[in-house]
This record gives C-alpha cells, sequence and structure tokens, in this order.
RNA sequence: GUGGGUGUAGCUCAGGGGUAGAGCACCGGAUUGUGGCUCCGGGGGUCGUGGGUUCAAAGCCCACCACUCACCCCA
C-alpha cells in the first residue's frame, strides 16, 4: 500500500505552488512598503504560550491545537495561529527597548486539527503583521489600509473588509454579562448551540447561523451601545480616517473572532468563490496581549492573511485557463540531444546558458519527433537541435517554432557569454 | 465531533450480476533527424479495503477506510 500524506494536509504542485509564492511575494512587498521587516519564527512553541494568548476556553486551544509531549515530558504545540509567537519574540528579545515602535511580519505553516473542507485544512498558511507601540486610531487605520492594499494588489477588489469594536477590559465583561443574562432569558427559544454559548462564550450568540437564532438576536443588546467612552472614541477616530482615506468597509456589530485577546479594533475580510469558509484575512488590536505574556505593557495590533484561501480567492477572481497558463515554466530554449555522442555538449550549452540566467529545458535519449513534441507542449519557442551533424561542425541546429524554420550551424558550442545568448535568439 | 456526496486507467468519467470501457494524457508508427492537425497502433487497472450472498460480483449486502462538501469554527 502506498503512503498516502495525512489527512488535511496537501501537496502543492505546479501552477499551484507558483501561485502561491507569487501571491506570498506581492503581500511581502506591500507590508515591506509599510515599515514591516520579516520575523522568521519557530513552529513548535510550549503548549503554554498558545493557552495563555488565545484563552484555555476557546475552540482553538480546547480541541484544535496538535499538542505532544517532547522527551523530557514538556507539552509543545505545533502553532495555531502566529501572533502568540510573535509576542512570545517580541518579550523575550526585549524589542520594546531598541524601539518604541517594532512591525514586524511573518509567513508559514499553521496548524488545526478540524475537520477539512473547502478553504480549510489542517496545515494552512499563514502570511501575518504584527505592530507594537501605537495605541492611537492612526496606527488602526493604517493597518487596514495597508490590508486593503495588499487584497487589491491581488486583484481582489471585491474582497470585503468587516469591522467592529470588542471594547476593552473596562466595558467587555459588562457587556458579556448583559448578553448572557439576555441569553438565559431566551433560553427556550434558542438552538442547542446557543444554549451552550450562553455559558461558554455568549459573544458568539450574535453570529449563529440557525434562522431562529438570528431575527432572535436582533433583539440582544450591542456592544456598540455598551461601549465606554474611550473606546467608543477610538472607533470613530478609525472609522473617520478610513473614510478619509476612502478605504471601503462596513461595520459589523455582531463580528465576534475566536482569540480572546482581541479588544478594540476587530476586523474580517471576506473574498468570492471560496465556499462557506470565506474569509481570507482576519486581525484586531490586543492592546493587553504583550503585558498578559510577561512583556511591558505595549499595545499592538496586528492581522492574518490565509493563503491557502487568498489562492483560491485569487483562482476564482481570475479563473481563465489563459492566466493560470500564464504561471507555467516555459523554457526560452529546449536543447534537443539525438544520440549518445551529442549528450556531453549539449549538457555544457544548457549548463553556459542557464548560468546566463536563461531558463533551458534539455532531453534526449529518444527520437527527435518525441523531442519536438515535448518542446512544443512546454512552448519553447526555440529548439537547440544537437546530432550527429551539428557534432560533427561543432554547431546546433536552431528551429524556430513559431516560424517552422531551421536555422543550420546557427550555434557554435564554443560560443560564451552575450554572443552565446544573441545565438540562441535570448535578449537579456 | 456531526451529517450528506463520491471512490473504476496518470486525469475526467461511463458501465448496475456473465470477457473491464471511452475521451484526454503518455509511448510508438505513418514522415531514417523536426512539433501543432489527421490517421493507425501500444503500454497502463488487486474497479478504495476486508468480509458475505451467488455457478458467477466492479455491480447486490455488511463493515471499514479515504476523499469531498456542509455543520461547527476560523485564515
Amino acid at each position: 500500500m502506498a503512503i498516502s500524506a495525512v489527512k488535511g494536509f496537501r501537496d502543492g504542485l505546479g501552477s499551484a505552488a507558483r501561485l502561491y509564492s507569487e501571491i506570498e511575494t506581492s503581500a511581502i512587498r506591500v507590508l515591506e512598503r509599510y515599515g514591516f521587516s520579516q520575523i522568521r519564527l519557530p513552529i513548535l512553541e510550549r503548549t503554554e504560550l498558545f493557552a495563555r494568548a488565545i484563552g484555555e476556553t476557546t475552540d482553538i486551544v480546547e480541541k484544535e491545537m496538535y499538542t505532544f509531549p517532547d522527551r523530557d515530558g514538556t507539552l509543545l504545540t505545533l502553532r495555531p495561529e502566529g501572533t502568540a509567537s510573535a509576542v512570545r519574540a517580541f518579550v523575550e528579545h526585549h524589542l520594546d527597548q531598541t524601539d518604541s515602535v517594532t512591525k514586524l511580519y511573518y509567513s508559514g505553516p499553521i496548524f488545526r486539527h478540524e475537520r477539512p473542507q473547502k478553504g480549510r485544512y489542517r496545515q494552512f498558511e499563514q502570511i501575518g503583521a504584527e505592530l507594537f507601540g501605537r495605541d492611537d486610531p492612526l496606527a488602526d487605520a493604517e493597518v487596514l489600509t495597508c490590508v486593503r492594499d495588499v487584497l487589491d494588489e491581488l486583484g481582489l477588489a471585491t474582497a470585503r473588509i468587516m469591522i467592529n469594536s470588542l471594547g476593552d477590559a473596562s466595558c467587555r465583561p459588562k457587556y458579556r454579562e448583559r448578553l448572557r443574562a439576555w441569553g438565559e432569558e431566551h433560553r427556550a427559544e434558542l438552538c442547542p448551540n446557543c444554549v451552550r454559548r450562553i455559558e461558554k462564550n455568549p459573544l458568539r450568540l450574535l453570529d449563529c447561523k440557525e434562522e431562529g437564532c438570528r431575527k432572535l438576536s436582533e433583539t440582544a443588546p450591542l456592544l456598540r451601545d455598551s461601549l465606554c467612552e474611550p473606546c467608543a472614541s477610538h472607533f470613530a477616530q478609525v472609522r473617520s480616517l478610513l473614510d478619509a482615506m476612502g478605504v471601503v468597509y462596513e461595520v459589523d456589530p455582531r463580528l465576534v473572532r475566536g482569540l480572546d485577546y482581541y479588544e478594540r479594533t476587530s476586523f474580517e475580510v471576506t473574498a468570492e468563490g471560496l465556499g462557506s469558509q470565506a474569509a481570507v484575512a482576519g486581525g484586531g488590536r490586543y492592546d493587553g496581549l504583550v503585558a498578559r505574556l510577561g512583556g511591558p505593557k505595549i499595545a499592538a495590533i496586528g492581522f492574518a492573511f490565509g493563503l491557502d484561501r487568498l489562492a483560491l480567492a485569487v483562482q476564482a477572481a481570475r479563473a481563465t485557463a489563459e492566466q493560470d497558463a500564464a504561471l507555467a515554466l516555459v523554457p526560452a530554449v529546449f536543447i534537443a540531444s539525438l544520440g549518445a555522442d551529442t549528450r556531453a555538449d549539449a549538457l555544457a550549452l544548457a549548463r553556459k546558458l542557464r548560468r546566463l540566467g536563461v531558463r533551458v529545458e534539455l532531453d534526449g535519449g529518444r527520437s527527435l519527433k518525441s523531442l519536438m513534441r515535448r518542446a512544443d507542449r512546454l512552448g519553447a519557442p526555440r529548439v537547440l537541435i544537437l546530432g550527429e551533424d551539428e557534432v560533427a561542425v561543432r554547431r546546433g541546429t536552431l528551429r524556430h517554432m513559431t516560424e517552422q524554420r531551421d536555422e543550420k550551424q546557427a550555434v557554435d558550442f564554443d560560443l560564451e557569454g552575450p554572443a552565446l545568448l544573441e545565438a540562441v535568439g535570448v535578449a537579456r
């Protein structure tokens, strides 16, 4: 029996793999314009870190982590998100002592043991960014502008940004209680899931998908009306800055996030073409987290893009075979080696060209017909044919595919550098 | 964790008790060293796995597994 990949873990092949790196590159380009610098983080951390950062009672910590004991018994976890690690590194390296503001980005695999479905995998990739040291609304607006710029750069103009304010330590607990009281009052009318939520996570009562609960939740108290004055003012300023920038967003008073550390501004981005897992990015402010993880009292805000979902969205947005084909690796020259006596020269020429930066596909050991067919299928514009005749005069025949024309003795085997490039018709 | 759908060639899928198929892809030939179009030929399958029913199972029955979509949750 052949061994297959673990459930929820996938291989990225061909154009899919290229799409990923293309998206990652564009996103990083935007992030660096905003002053974020890369941090390379471990994907394994002490379980304790996530339990403390994300919250003991969240779904992620309760049942979605890949946790196992190390040889000495300490519990380790494959990271189920990136912010906790970034904050841990920030604290561990005393980055607040270096500069009053720190901006970091990272990318890489994230692990959650969930049931896989479209756009949801057990290993997926995130590109995340964290901004430490600024608590002003300007920082929130700048971060959201950055998110918008990444989306636009990727051609996801139809992606929607949803924002909300979750309040802070001074107003959210009170609101939670109000919501819980409301839930108790309507316990009989709520779906079984929501009944559990009353105790566990009352904020989730707001975004149940059940028709009955949705109707009912319209009568629930809204956090918006319970925000303390500083939170309300902060949110209003963020919004007016976004308005001034022309960054389009929607306020979703029901937006609730699954990680406990968020407060004040939080947001989510949804895109089309993803099935029911429509969120391609999420983030928010987490002013209390650095201190909770043993660091100084420092405000912070961050977000993460789901690379896998971005790829689905980008694919849906461009969706034509042509654009997909544009991602294929097309060789500039295909070298066809006929017969054993031509191998060494073929390999030498291929290597010279490759060292000059030319994408070369080399093949041999079978009929010219099949080599030509393959060159054609790969889309190579020129084929350098090396057979007995060519080796005898040490000059290769150059086949121009689109013109259906052969150019005999076009490429001298001993050419180097620009002369060689010119001979095979490759512009530098 | 719960539910639905699907498992037959590398890919997309047809076949519903009686000799395993098509299209595409791949390889070869027509054209001794020249691609796309056409024609001809070829290789490739424990029909997801295990058990059962039957003279006979890819097909019917049971169990399991995998994939997938959805719930949940999230990126």
